[in-house]
RNA sequence: GGAGGCAUGGCUCAGCUGGGAGAGCAUCUGCCUUACAAGCAGAGGGUCACUGGUUCGAGCCCAGUUGUCUCCACCA
């Protein structure tokens, strides 16, 4: 094995991992399924710190199962991303110069699964970098024919129950892409603008209503104005008509609740085709809805004179012509929330159009029940108030989108008696007048709605197929917060609704990928660090043990490049760990010897608390904190002091000493790499491969907590060594007296000497002692010698002229100030009555104990430091 | 307007059901000790935001305050 650790073998384990099938996951009465479906990648994705977050955190779930004797199935997949995806194509186009218009929707089409072909596979082959323990055999697309024939079976069934209509209604238009879109889709900005004022003269001349507005260009598609029925300034307007200025119309005052008395001037114009709430007064109203602007946002022949203007050109205009018509009053300076299109960022348009949409209610009310019962539940738990308050308030959900590349809606409309017809296949003829001449709606459908059924189109639906019998419902989704409305709850109701099961019992939600700074990640800002150039640098382990530590369920994460370098660091400590067990192993088998000494035993304690710790922690989903375990024990426990411990039997022994020590290193490092398998699988993988003669790591069996490798007695005493070989080795440090410097020591204890001196091995090694005798009293000790007292033994290292009286008692007084303040803690602590009596027994004899110990190092203490007066 | 998160050593964050404050990085001291300088051995550094409450006992539970971030709603 070389010195340095060097990961450029990952790629070829990889290839190990799919040329044996390691990830395949079939049917098996014999084992219980335990099922992640990946949330699908966009194919117009570069792989991102997000997705390595999450490919991290699913990959060691799914390794964990795996290994812990499920049929572990984690289904990857990409999503044909509709408005994302023609975006990008659009853009490829326009450098050639061609538009959508150009090609048509079939060449459009042919550009699209081209477009596919290239990139989609790509972040396919980004996600193996990162040691993905996906089945690529069950690898799904959004528009395969599979899921494409689950959206045609989705959509039919809503249609026919009545849970998917067609209507006018206000939606929002992002005039850029030249679709609608859901309202998930729309983020809303603060935006400096204004508030302008401006009279509406009543028809009869008896006066003016001034009206404030954010949106001027707009009131020529205004058909009333509206007051609050209670607000007394404008009783006596209401059912009047008013002159809408820069047009020949007449449009009423009308009282609605809406209005707000108090706010702007208490009157508000009104305009159905431009605004969701002046909508709904519409309609409350019986109001004409007038257009003014067409699909790309520009003011249509409505707009009269303003047609053929720009939106933003005809805000200008508009308040310019109010102000010489002398209706303009005033103009504030005005903040307020502007929505955007989350795709492209345009200002999206409220616009009445005619859209496909799904009737949300009767969906939502199971989906919020279910999770009530505990059907599916959310990790952390607060989460389950963010999803139950979207879908308590949830309105209906627009589904069609004017793009070419998605779902086509399989809608047909008869184009003689204008019947609509909604089937999986093309009908040939009209079933109302038999004509042949139908046209499919020319829309495709929003992205999520083949998102939203993933958990079981991958798995054959609307097919029986033995997967999706097996597989469904999953077991855990595992994702970011910021699409628990795009997809973790339409996925719920749709599951609900179909498979009239939950998708998957639990999601466990993380947090985003900030940089050093805590900012998003974002391509403008520039602020984006690249996950394959950091798996380039420093290997894929250390990438995924940086993004596996130091993190809690739901909470945000910033990442830092001195964070990674300290995983790599760790994964060099493994590396070098394995290194050295090798170089020693010689034909020494990986077990457990007859009769383990009380070091063995000690780390045999230690490794089954972290077994057992670290297995609770994951199938808690904690896997940051099982991270930091395996660190601890790796690093400090095995390396720093088992390792050490052991060198004296593999250097200086006999053969059966060396054996027997080769054969334990062995075998806890064999159990090292199972537990760091999940969060480490290449190098784990790797090591494992030498140390077995090419055995596969994945496939083994998770370590079992097992009891009769708990002694508790020889790790009592092994800690005891481990507190005085710290002793002195601190006396060294402060004496100046180097590591590499032996010394001779005595070593004093009443009650341990007998143990101290069985560890007598140990203790020579870890402290660096050239000679030690072992004492059950000090008569004789010189007084030159620099002293630690442990509550388990004392030790004296005679140093002769090197002692200074002076510092020894300097130092010893520190010494025995920290040790009167423990006594003092534990004395109080045992006076209070309210302890003794109400804190658990086990505790209060702890305590005890602790007191007795303490108030004999004390004492010993005391009694040096008046030896050396 | 509504909801929620966070506030712990210089920095980034852990801290599970309440029982003597932890890690990594940074800083300082000493070491090329035959696995590892991507390392080893030590050290310093914290009234756990503030106030009050519950409790024998609070970083942890409750109430309030301040600061900060996020989500939802979208009053023209």
């Amino acid at each position: 094995m070389d010195k340095n650790y060097d990961p450029s073998f990952e790629k070829r384990i990889y290839k190990f991992w799919t040329d044996n099938r390691c990830f395949e996951a079939h049917p098996n009465p014999a084992k219980e399924p335990f099922t992640i479906m990946m949330p699908p990648p966009n194919i117009t994705g570069q792989l991102h710190m997000g997705h390595a977050l999450d490919q991290t955190l699913q990959d060691i779930v799914t390794r964990f199962k795996r290994m812990s004797g499920f049929e572990a199935l984690w289904l990857p997949g990409t999503d044909h991303a509709s408005i994302a995806t023609e975006v990008k194509i659009v853009e490829a186009m326009a450098k050639d110069g061609l538009t959508k218009k150009d090609v048509g929707r079939d060449g459009f089409l042919e550009r699209a699964w081209a477009w596919k072909e290239k990139y989609g596979g790509r972040i396919v082959e980004q996600l193996k970098r990162l040691g993905s323990s996906c089945d690529w055999t069950k690898e799904a697309f959004t528009m395969d024919k599979n899921c494409s024939e689950a959206v045609l079976e989705a959509f039919v069934k809503l249609y026919e129950k009545g849970l998917i209509y067609r209507g006018d209604r206000i939606i929002n238009w992002c005039p850029d892409c030249k679709t609608a879109i859901s309202d998930a889709e729309v983020e809303y900005s603060e935006q400096a603008s204004s508030l302008w004022y401006y009279d509406y003269p009543l028809a009869d001349g008896s006066g003016v209503v001034t009206i404030a507005t954010t949106r001027p260009e707009t009131m020529l598609g205004d058909t009333a104005v509206a007051v609050n029925p209670k607000d007394k300034k404008y009783g006596k307007f209401v059912g009047k008509m008013l002159k809408l200025p820069l047009t020949d119309r007449e449009i009423p005052v009308i009282a609605d609740e809406y209005v707000e008395i108090g706010f702007g001037t208490g009157a508000v114009k009104i305009t159905p085709a431009h605004d969701p709430n002046d909508f709904e007064v519409g309609l409350r109203h019986g109001l004409p809805v007038i257009r003014v602007m067409d699909d790309a946002g520009i003011m249509n022949e409505n707009a009269g004179a303003y047609k053929g203007l720009d939106r933003t050109e005809a805000r200008k205009k508009v308040v310019e012509d109010l102000k010489i018509g002398g209706y303009l009053v005033k103009i504030e300076p005005y903040t307020h929330n502007v929505g955007g299109c989350y795709r492209c960022g345009t200002v999206v348009e409220p616009i009445v159009s005619k859209q496909w949409f799904v009737r949300m209610k009767p969906l939502a009310e199971p989906a919020v029940e279910s999770v009530k019962r505990g059907q599916t539940r959310f990790i952390p738990k607060r989460f389950e108030k963010i999803y139950f308050n979207w879908l308590e308030n949830i309105k209906d959900w627009c589904i069609s989108r004017q793009l070419w590349w998605g779902h086509r809606i399989p809608a047909y409309y008869c184009a003689d008696c204008g019947e609509t017809v909604v089937s999986k296949a093309a009908p040939s003829i009209c079933p109302k007048c038999g004509s042949v001449h139908l046209k499919q709606d020319e829309d495709v459908l929003d992205t999520w709605f083949s998102s939203a059924l993933w958990p079981f189109s991958t798995l054959g639906y609307p097919e029986k197929t033995p997967e999706l019998e097996y597989f469904y419902p999953t077991n855990l989704l595992i994702t970011a917060y910021d699409i628990i409305f795009f997809w973790v709850a339409r996925m719920i109701f749709s599951g609900l609704e179909f498979m009239k099961e939950v998708p998957f019992s639990e999601v466990l939600i993380h947090g985003i990928v900030r940089d050093e700074k805590g900012r998003k990640m974002s391509k403008s800002l520039g602020n984006g660090i690249d996950p394959l150039e950091v798996i380039e640098k420093y290997g894929a382990d250390a990438l995924r043990f940086s993004l596996s530590t130091g993190i809690a369920p739901g909470s945000d994460t910033r990442f830092a490049e001195e964070k990674i370098e300290s995983s790599r660091n760790f994964i060099n400590k493994l590396w070098n760990a394995a290194r050295f067990v090798e170089m020693n192993k010689g034909n020494a088998p990986a077990e457990i010897p007859k009769a383990p000494d009380f070091a063995d035993k000690w780390i045999l304690t230690k490794l089954n608390y972290v077994v057992r710790d670290v297995t609770v922690n994951i199938n808690r989903y904690e896997i940051g904190l099982a991270a930091a375990k395996l660190y601890d024990f790796v690093w400090s426990d095995f390396c720093d002091w088992y390792i050490e411990a052991k060198k004296p039997m593999l250097y200086g022994g006999d053969e059966k000493s060396k054996t027997r020590a080769s054969s334990m290193l062995t075998y806890v490092l064999i159990e090292i790499l199972k537990l760091m398998h999940p969060f480490a699988p290449f190098i784990t993988e790797e090591i494992f491969g030498i140390l077995t003669d090419g055995k596969i790591l994945m496939s083994q069996e998770w370590p079992k907590y097992n009891k009769a490798r708990v002694y508790r007695n020889e790790t009592r005493i092994f800690d005891g060594v481990k507190d005085v070989v710290v002793a002195i080795r601190n006396i060294r440090a402060e004496m100046g007296v180097p590591a590499g410097k032996k010394v001779k020591a005595h070593v004093v204890s009443s009650e341990n000497a007998a143990a101290l001196k069985k560890a007598d091995v140990y203790l020579s090694k870890l402290a660096s002692l050239s000679e030690v005798d072992y004492l059950s009293d000090k008569t004789g000790v010189s007084d030159k010698s620099a002293a630690a007292v442990t509550s388990f033994a004392e030790v004296f290292i005679p140093l002769g002229d090197l002692i200074d009286v002076d510092k020894e008692i300097a130092r010893l007084t520190k010494e025995k100030e920290a040790a009167e303040a423990e006594v003092i803690r534990g004395e109080s602590m045992l006076s209070n009555q309210g302890f003794i009596i109400k804190a658990p027994q086990k505790l209060v004899d702890a305590e005890k104990d602790k007191l007795l110990k303490n108030r004999d190092r004390l004492a010993k203490i005391i009694e040096r430091i008046n030896s050396l007066l």
